[in-house]
DNA sequence: CGAAGGCTTGACGGTATTCAAGCATAGTGG
DNA sequence: CCACTATGCTTGAATACCGTCAAGCCTTCG
C-alpha cells in the first residue's frame, strides 16, 4: 500500500503499521502485525462513506479532508452532527458496536484509513499512546458537542452561527499552522444551517447582519475573515482561550 | 444481562479494589494495588458536585442516583447536556484533560466512586474488558446525544419531549428490571425543559397534550405511565428497538 | 447563451418564549 | 387542626424569533 501524502498514518505493507499522528504532541509508534491491515480509502467530495442504521464496526482515521456526520428525520431534514478533520478518529458505532449512529458524507476529497475493531483493539493495546490519544479526541469531540448543545436548547441563531465560526477557527488552527482568522469553510449555506440548527435563509440574514456590522466578511462560497474576534465571541457568548484548551488536544503540550 | 444487586463497586480497603459493574454482561474483577484509591462519597439531592469550567480531572463511577451533566450562559439559562445513571462512568474533563466541560448536580441522593486519573489508567490497563465497558458507555452516551441532537435542531417540541420520555425508558430498563411503561424521572417540568430545550411552560403545555391524548399519564411530579409506545415513537420519530440497541450497552449479550 | 445552483430579500405564518395571574399541594408551626 | 408559606403547575395574552414560500439575481460552466 501506498504512503499517505503528508505521511500521517502510514501501512508500510500486510505486516507494519507506522503510526504517526499530529495531534497530541506527534504520537509516533511503527507496529509490525501480520493481522492488522488498514485499507487507505480515497473519497471524492460529495460521496456518503457511511449511512445512518447501517453496519459498520469500522474505524475510521481521517487523514485529508472534511467529513459531516449526520442523521436525518423522514421528512429529510439533516443535522450535522460534527465535523471530522484531519487528525480525528471515527468510531461510528453505537453501544451495540455494530450500528452506525450516523451517515458519514464527504464535503471535500478525503483520504481515510479504516480499521476493522478487532484490529483496531490490537493497536490500541500495541500502542499505548494511542488510547490516551484517542480519549483525548473523544474528550474534544464531547467538549464541542456540549458547547453546541447548551446553544441549540438556550441560544438564538446568531450565537449559534458566530460560535461555529470560532469553533472552525480553533480546530483548523490546531490542525495546522494558518492563521486563526481567515480559512475556508467547505459548505454551502445550507449545510452550515444544518449544522447550527437554522434555514439557509436565516444563516444568510445572519452572516449579512455580521457582514454589516464589520464583525466578518466572507466571500467566494465561504472563504471567511474575522475581523472582530471579541464581538464574534461576545455573540457567541464564549470565553476564546477556554474554548481552545477544552477542544484542541495536546495545546501546548 | 444480570440484575444489580447493590453490590456495584467496592472498595474494600485501600489495597483492593472489587469492580463489579452490571452493564456489558456484569463485568467482575478484583485487583489489588496498594497505590489505587477510589473515594467513596455520598450527595444529598440538589447539591453540586463539580462546576464547569473548574479544575477537575477524576472519574466518577456512578453507583447509585441521577446526575444531571449541565452547562449555562451568563444570563442563567442552563441546558442539562445528559443525565448519568447507576452504571454510568463520567469523564467530565476536556481536551486538556484538567477543565470540566459541564457541571454536575445530583437530582437524587447520590453514591459516587471518584478516582484520580493516574489511578483510572492503571485500572483501565489491569482490568481489560474495563476499556470495553468505557467504550460501550461512551458509545451509549455518543448515540443518546445524536439522537437528542437531531431533535434539537430539525425538531418542535413535542417531539423532543416524546423523545426524552422512551430514552428515559429504555436507560431505565436497561439499570434494573423494572416495567418500561411505568417509572418515576426526578425532575420538575423546569429540569425536563432544561434537558429537551422548551421553557417549563411549554412542557408543560406538550405533556398536556399527550395526556389529553391518552398517550402518557403523569402524576405526582413526574410519576410517568406510557399508555401508549407507537404513538409516542411516531411523535419522537423514533425507531424503538433501534434506540435499544443503539443505547444500552450490553443488551442481549 | 442558456441552464443550474446558490445567494438575497420580502412577506407571512407558526411555534415557542415571556410575563403574569390564579390554582394546587406539601410542609411548617402555632 | 388550621392558617401560612413555598414551590411548582396551569392557563391566557402578547410578543419574538425563525421557518417556509416565492421571486429575482448572481456566478459558473458547458
Amino acid at each position: 500500500m501506498s504512503p499517505s501524502n503528508g505521511l500521517v498514518l502510514k501501512v508500510a505493507d500486510r505486516n507494519a503499521v507506522n503510526f504517526y499522528w499530529p495531534l497530541m504532541g506527534g504520537l509516533k509508534s511503527e507496529l509490525f502485525h501480520s493481522e492488522i491491515v488498514s485499507k487507505l480509502r480515497h473519497y471524492y467530495s460529495g460521496s456518503e462513506i457511511d449511512y445512518e442504521g447501517h453496519d459498520n464496526s469500522g474505524i475510521f482515521c481521517v487523514l485529508e479532508g472534511w467529513l459531516a456526520l449526520s442523521k436525518s428525520l423522514e421528512n429529510g431534514h439533516t443535522q450535522i452532527i460534527d465535523f471530522a478533520l484531519p487528525g480525528d478518529i471515527l468510531l461510528p458505532a453505537g453501544a451495540d458496536e455494530l450500528t452506525s449512529v450516523y451517515s458519514i458524507t464527504a464535503h471535500t476529497d478525503v483520504h481515510l484509513a479504516i480499521f476493522r475493531s478487532a484490529d483496531w483493539e490490537k493497536l490500541i493495546r500495541d500502542i499505548p499512546d494511542l488510547s490516551k490519544l484517542v480519549a483525548g479526541l473523544g474528550a474534544s469531540y464531547h467538549a464541542r458537542i456540549s458547547e453546541r448543545f447548551l446553544r441549540m436548547g438556550k441560544g438564538n441563531a446568531p450565537m449559534r452561527i458566530a460560535y461555529a465560526l470560532l469553533e472552525f477557527s480553533v480546530r483548523l488552527q490546531s490542525q495546522k499552522m494558518i492563521p486563526a482568522n481567515s480559512f475556508h469553510i467547505p459548505l454551502r449555506q445550507k449545510q452550515l444551517g444544518d449544522f447550527v440548527g437554522a434555514s439557509s435563509v436565516h444563516v444568510c440574514r445572519t452572516l449579512g447582519d455580521f457582514m454589516r456590522h464589520s464583525i466578518v466578511s466572507i466571500n467566494n462560497h465561504m472563504d471567511v475573515q474575522i475581523h472582530d474576534f471579541p464581538a464574534l465571541a461576545n455573540i457567541a457568548k464564549i470565553n476564546l482561550p477556554q474554548l481552545t484548551v477544552s477542544i484542541w488536544p495536546g495545546w501546548r503540550q
